[in-house]
DNA sequence: CTGTTAGCGCCTTCAA
DNA sequence: TTGAAGGCGCTAACAG
């Protein structure tokens, strides 16, 4: 910036007004100085700039997977509004590992980040609490916060799972197989929620050993499917609570060529060309992480106290019904 | 800092030095300051520590659509190797627009990211230009450097697509159409000419009405499909230069009940589960993003001049057959 | 409209 | 083994 002064023979001062936009500069003096910029190919170092202003015109994202297409399209999503504020992400991916999330979101409160929006891995977010922090906000994402207060965006877990139950039982299902994510998980257990209520509001009750929950991949997810459909009750329909359980719960199916409907959370490509009975909870994984950079950004920019405390924002799921009109 | 080294009686440098593993401070006094840090809960300023040492700790990474698993992957891959080496990760997503691509690696560049790996939206890549650049480190992946040089990290792309066009030549496919991405890409210039390739070696000569380039999405590539498989001389088979182009494919087959054989570049979930016979050249998109990260890495701690000047690794691909067997 | 002074929080250098 | 001085590049506050 020296340089470029000395060039456009004025002071670093009015170099650094006429780069912030700063009215109080003739048009003679701002042109000098911008032939100057151009000139010497300056570039203003925004590390010792916000050493000054403060903060880092950065904000951290952490996710457990971005190889799951839900998370990189919620990644997505906090990009867009991020860039439309100006704002840069730092991206981090702990692997569904606490301690590793825990070391992330340390490495970016040092980073100076101006705030974060955090897929938490584990059970306790104690390490995300705003005395840790020192009141740097945070936006938890897809799961609601443990033993601390915060904002967070949620899908509508509950929900979809009870309308997408409702729709089998609607169809005739009376077994209606459960395939589930660790409980401990909080869409796990919230859509355990919503199959079960299904049932009772239409005067069911589950079969217990229709119920196979803790399936940590496609793999678990085909033999359980197997081992169900292959039971001498077995379900008419499974209910699959991700993604990838359902891709489980298709092979299973395809390979014992058996006739179960299937049902699920989460779209994906090319479930409409299975030519399979599928019923699925779908939602806007990019909307999330879209609510989730406003409800951040709103955070950043309000005074303290000026906003309620833990606001939460749930995303609606949708139902979409494929190939139940093919033989 | 002031603080804790008020608290443990020392003086700002000393508590600089307890937190940087400086041998030279005695036991005594780095547990006193190690106190006061955690009393305090005192975290050292990132920021000012880059403006006094240089650098920022941090890589950028520029890609054109998170959306599409290859680049998340990709980006899960340099998460990986930078993680491992410290360092953070600032993500960028352009759309596919350079205008927004060149604002980025601007924005990147005054950040003082220590280095970027981009993948270059449009035609030139003069932005990217070590003059440009100041000699920052770049690596460009998934498409080659033009207009200027780089290391960079690429797909076999013309060796897959030869491979795959050769196995349905083998299979005894004589017409065989091409449903391409604009072959202003590179990677869809280096498909079609494997395609191509693959037919002269066996001495045959694509027919160009069985030829679609430029097919931006699924329902063009659908559209198109269908186009051809519709001719009095439809092709007995489709080759599809990525997976959203194989989707549209796999739609118009579907839709038309048609018994064309397909093929194309990006395996995807559940492929083996169609029930089609489909033939992929497959790829590791982690392995291009982790590749991508370590020549990073290379260039910025080597001393300039002592790595050759643009590099080029390629990502071998996999011929992965599916349905081949069912009917 | 332009310049001077001072300091953001840290670390390199030099001195004790 | 510890501390004091000075400055990284920028900008807020205060002249003029």
């Amino acid at each position: 910036m020296r340089d470029v002064a000395a060039r456009a023979e004025v002071s670093a001062m009015t170099v650094s007004r006429v780069l912030k936009d700063d009215l109080r500069v003739s048009g003679a003096t701002r042109e000098r100085v911008l032939r100057a910029v151009e000139e010497l190919g300056y570039r203003r170092n925004e590390t010792a700039r916000r050493l000054r202003v403060g903060g880092s015109g950065m904000i951290g994202l952490v996710v457990t997977n971005l190889a799951n297409p839900f998370y990189s399209r919620l990644a997505l999503g906090v990009q867009e509004v991020a860039y439309e504020q100006g704002l840069r992400v730092l991206l981090c991916n702990t692997g569904e590992q606490v301690d590793r999330e825990r070391g992330l979101v340390e490495d970016l409160a040092a980073s100076q980040v101006d705030g974060m929006i955090v897929v938490p891995a584990g059970g306790s977010h104690r390490h995300l609490a705003s005395d840790v922090l020192r009141g740097m906000p945070v936006v938890l994402a897809s799961r609601p916060p443990a033993g601390m207060e915060a904002d967070c965006v949620l899908v509508d877990d509950f929900g979809g799972a009870e309308a997408v139950t409702r729709s089998l039982i609607e169809d005739g299902h009376r077994r209606i197989g459960f395939l589930g994510n660790p409980p401990a998980l909080y869409t796990g257990a919230e859509r355990f929620r919503g199959y079960w209520a299904a049932h009772e509001e239409a005067g069911l009750e589950p079969d217990e050993h229709h119920v196979r929950r803790g399936l940590p991949d496609v793999a678990a997810a085909e033999r359980a499917a197997a081992a169900l459909l292959e039971r001498p009750d077995p379900p008419t329909a499974l209910f699959c609570t991700n993604n990838r359980l359902t891709q489980g719960a298709i092979r299973a199916t395809r390979a014992l060529g058996a006739p179960a409907a299937l049902a699920g959370f989460d779209d994906f490509d090319l479930a409409d060309v299975l030519g399979l009975p599928l019923t699925l909870a779908s939602y806007d994984a990019d909307e999330i992480g879209r609510r989730a950079g406003r409800l951040l950004i709103e955070r950043m920019t309000a005074a303290p106290g000026s906003l309620p405390l833990a606001r939460r924002s749930v995303v609606p799921t949708e139902l979409i019904r494929y190939g139940t009109d093919r033989p």
